[in-house]
DNA sequence: TCAATTTAGTTGTCATGACAACTATATAAC
DNA sequence: GTTATATAGTTGTCATGACAACTAAATTGA
């Protein structure tokens, strides 16, 4: 097929999807002052116990500064706590409070809406093959080095 | 196939996705002192003729205030111009330079490194696979409402 | 014609993310 | 046991991107 400009790149087109779709979610979770990179972030605090940062980030794909940064505006508004742990005194635990689950619980629909709607284009199997295609390419890059 | 936390978010696989790819091709290209963002900016005025600010961000899928900055950084640079529309005195034209068109023609080959590399995990079929149903649901948000 | 609207571009603010430098604590090496 | 190194987290700076407010110029339309 033929493709204009960086079309063909899939660094610069997985670019503009995810801009789009996290567009989209942001203007959706707008009414609960949450953006859509906090909201994944909160998701996994909610959805697992005794994480520390650290392991907080790494799931939500981020590194440490962001996570730092997004951690602050969370506890900020009340859907998290920090909690200290007392046996290595450098680790924090991240906890989310009953708002953050709260929080979470009613706006997973939403997302799962966004979801469903940006990719109601596609059957379920082309569904399927995007996103192993993309866990694919995004577990290769990963390990690449140098 | 079962998945883990977000990794069955479109939203958020294609984030991950689009930033390791990026960072890649940020770290080839820091000898060259041009981000990705800036070099795609740069592809599309090197490749056009005659283009105004506007459709030259909007090709590379960047807003206003973002094309604005971007624009900034690459005129500084001395890699683009902006020559003032006389007959529309809004409009301002973006013209590469001979240095932009020189380094455009020289890291061209990285970007298409990094690509290859990215995807060398997945067979011809699978990549053209994966273009198009990104391109698919990209089209698809973009024309969503509301 | 001339007021209302649209369009092109800029500027300010904030969140995210990359990077580097930093503190404090824990682990490894000797 | 002390020094070297690794790890957890924070802070500062910059580029990108979303949003809103703004200027200036062009277009519409009554």
């Amino acid at each position: 097929m033929a493709r204009e400009g960086l079309e063909g790149s899939l660094g610069f087109t997985t670019g503009l999807v995810y801009r789009r779709m996290s567009n989209r979610l942001m203007q959706r979770l707008r009414p609960y002052d949450i953006t859509p990179e906090q909201w994944s972030v909160l998701y996994y605090a909610s959805h697992s116990e005794g994480l520390i940062q650290r392991e907080l980030g790494e799931r939500a794909g981020k590194d440490k500064p962001t996570t730092t940064r997004i951690v602050d505006h969370l506890v900020r508004k009340g859907w998290i706590l920090r909690r200290p742990d007392h046996i290595d005194r450098r680790a924090i635990y991240i906890e989310a409070t009953a708002e953050g689950r709260r929080l979470i619980a009613e706006t997973t629909p939403i997302e799962a809406a966004v979801l469903a709607e940006a990719t109601s284009c596609l059957t379920a199997e082309e569904h399927e093959t995007l996103l192993d295609l993309l866990h694919r390419v995004g577990k290769h890059v990963d390990q690449l080095k140098g």
